[in-house]
DNA sequence: TCTGGGGTCCTAGGACCC
DNA sequence: TCTGGGGTCCTAGGACCC
C-alpha cells in the first residue's frame, strides 16, 4: 500500500501560519513577478477565483472581497517544506518526495495496522508540528493514492482521509473521478479520451488495453494497469542528480539595452552555479534564452543558443563567460525584451571517473583547483551573512528586478525577517 | 501597464554502424 | 544495379507534472 500525503492549498497555508489573522479570509499566492495567481485558500476558491487567472484582471475583483494577495515567497516554502517532509519521515520506513507538497509513504509493512486510524494520525502531526493541513490518501497503487487524495480534500465527508483498500471501495472512487482528473492524464489525452465516450477513471480503467496502449503509448498503459491495482510506479526514495538545471525570470518592465540583459543573464549564470554546487555535480553545457512577451505578437522575438563547455565545471565565472558569449550572438537591439533564462545541462556528479580532461592537464588541475577554492569562499560568505553578500560584479537586479510588491516576512530563515515581526 | 518557473519522460526520425 | 536485418546515438518536439 502506498500512502500520498498532499498538503492543501500549500502555499497559501504557509502564509497563515505565521499570520493567524489570516484564518478564514480568502488568501492567494501569486507567481514570480507577481503575474497570476498560483495558490489560493479555500475562502477564495469559494469567491470562485481561478488558478492561473493573470493579476490584473481580477485585481478589482480581489480588492472588493478584501483577498489577502501574496507575492511568493520560496524561502518561506521550501522550509516549510522540509518540515512537513522531516514530520513524515518520522511516521514511516520510506518516503518520498514527490514535490515541495507531497510526499509517497510506504504503507507495506503496516499491513496489520487500522490504516484509517493511522491516515487520521499523519494528518494531525503534520498539523500540530507545522501549523500545515494535510490530506492523506491510501491505496495499492500511486495512482490510485492519487486519485484517494483527491477525494480526501474534495470531499468534506472524507475528513482530509480516503482509504481505498477493497474493490468495492476502489471501483466508486473511480467511478466519481473524472478521467482528466487521473494523475498523468492531460489536456490532450483528456481530449482523445473523450472522443471515445470515455468519460471517468472507471471507463478509463475497463478500456481495451490495445486501443490505450496505441494512442496513450506506455505512459497511457500504466496508468490503466495501475488503476486496475497493478502496481507499475515503485517508491523512489533517493532523488537522481538532476540532467538540468534552470533559472530564468519574467522582467519587471521591458527591457531593451544589451547592458541590462547582460546583468540578468549574468545572475542566472551565477545562480545554476550556485545551484549546481549545492548539487555536487559539474555542468558540460550552457543554454542562453532571451524572448519578448508572449503576448505581443506583432513584435516577437525568441532567441536560444547552447554551447558545449570545455569541460565540464561548477565555476561561476566560466559559467558567466559562456553565457555572455551566448547573449551576445542572440541580442538583437530594438526589441522589448521581458524574459531570459540560462541553462546548464550535460550534467555529471562531481566525483565522475568520466570528466573529460583538458589537453594540457597540469594547467587545468591547477585552475581547477583556484576556482574551488575561490567558491567555497564565495559560498561560505554568502551562507554566512545572507545571499548576495557578495557576488560577482556583473550580476545586477536594479533593470530587470521582478516586481514583488506584496512579498510576506521570511519567517523562518532570515533573523532580520523574524525581528521585523517583532517590533 | 500588468499574463510563472522548473522539471521529466517518451516518441519519431535521421544518421550512422556492422 | 539490386538486395536484409539488427542495432546505437542524438535531437526536436510533444505531453505531462507540480
Amino acid at each position: 500500500m502506498f500512502a500520498l500525503v498532499d498538503c492543501n492549498n500549500f502555499y497559501a497555508s504557509c502564509e497563515r501560519v505565521f499570520n493567524p489573522a489570516l484564518r478564514n479570509r480568502p488568501v492567494i499566492v501569486l507567481s514570480n513577478n507577481d503575474g497570476c495567481i498560483i495558490a489560493r485558500s479555500e475562502e477564495a476558491k469559494a469567491l470562485g477565483i481561478q488558478m492561473g487567472t493573470p493579476f490584473f484582471k481580477c485585481r478589482e475583483m480581489l480588492e472588493r472581497y478584501k483577498v489577502v494577495v501574496f507575492s511568493s515567497n520560496y524561502p518561506l516554502y521550501g522550509d516549510m517544506s522540509s518540515r512537513v517532509m522531516t514530520t513524515l519521515s518520522a511516521l514511516a520506513p520510506e518516503i518520498e518526495m514527490y514535490s515541495i507538497d507531497e510526499a509517497f509513504l510506504d504503507m507495506s509493512s503496516f499491513k496489520r495496522y487500522d490504516l484509517a486510524a493511522y491516515a487520521k494520525h499523519i494528518r494531525k502531526s503534520v498539523r500540530q508540528y507545522t501549523g500545515i493541513p494535510v490530506s492523506v490518501g491510501i491505496a495499492p497503487t500511486k495512482t490510485l493514492a492519487k486519485v484517494a487524495s483527491r477525494l480526501a480534500k474534495k470531499r468534506p465527508e472524507y475528513q482530509g482521509v480516503c482509504l481505498l483498500d477493497t474493490h468495492d471501495a476502489i471501483r466508486s472512487a473511480l467511478q466519481i473521478t473524472k478521467v482528466e482528473d487521473v494523475w498523468g492524464i492531460g489536456r490532450q489525452s483528456s481530449r482523445l479520451l473523450h472522443a471515445e465516450r470515455i468519460e471517468t477513471a472507471a471507463d478509463l480503467a475497463d478500456a481495451s488495453a490495445a486501443w490505450v496502449r496505441k494512442h496513450l503509448h506506455i505512459v497511457g498503459s500504466r496508468i490503466q494497469a495501475e488503476l486496475n491495482g497493478e502496481s507499475c510506479l515503485a517508491m523512489e526514495l533517493v532523488r537522481p542528480v538532476k540532467q538540468s538545471i534552470c533559472t530564468s525570470r519574467s522582467f519587471g518592465r521591458n527591457v531593451t539595452t544589451k547592458e541590462e540583459l547582460e546583468q540578468a543573464v549574468a545572475t542566472f549564470a551565477g545562480k545554476c552555479a550556485f545551484k549546481l554546487r549545492k548539487e555536487k555535480a559539474l555542468a558540460s553545457m550552457v543554454t542562453v534564452f532571451i524572448g519578448t512577451s508572449a503576448f505581443d505578437e506583432k513584435d516577437e522575438y525568441w532567441g536560444t543558443q547552447t554551447v558545449s563547455l570545455c569541460y565540464p565545471t561548477q565555476d561561476s565565472i566560466a559559467l558567466l563567460r559562456a553565457s555572455h558569449l551566448l547573449l551576445d550572438a542572440l541580442f538583437k537591439g530594438g526589441y522589448a525584451y521581458k524574459k531570459a533564462g540560462v541553462i546548464v545541462s550535460g550534467i555529471v556528479p562531481e566525483q565522475s571517473a568520466c570528466m573529460t580532461l583538458s589537453l594540457f592537464h597540469d594547467e587545468q588541475e591547477s585552475r581547477n583547483e583556484r576556482e574551488k577554492k575561490l567558491m567555497e569562499v564565495m559560498d561560505g560568505i554568502n551562507g554566512r551573512y545572507g545571499r548576495g553578500a557578495v557576488r560577482l560584479a556583473a550580476e545586477h537586479s536594479e533593470g530587470w528586478k521582478p516586481n514583488q510588491e506584496r512579498l510576506s516576512p521570511c519567517y523562518t530563515t532570515r533573523w532580520g525577517d523574524i525581528i521585523e515581526v517583532n517590533v
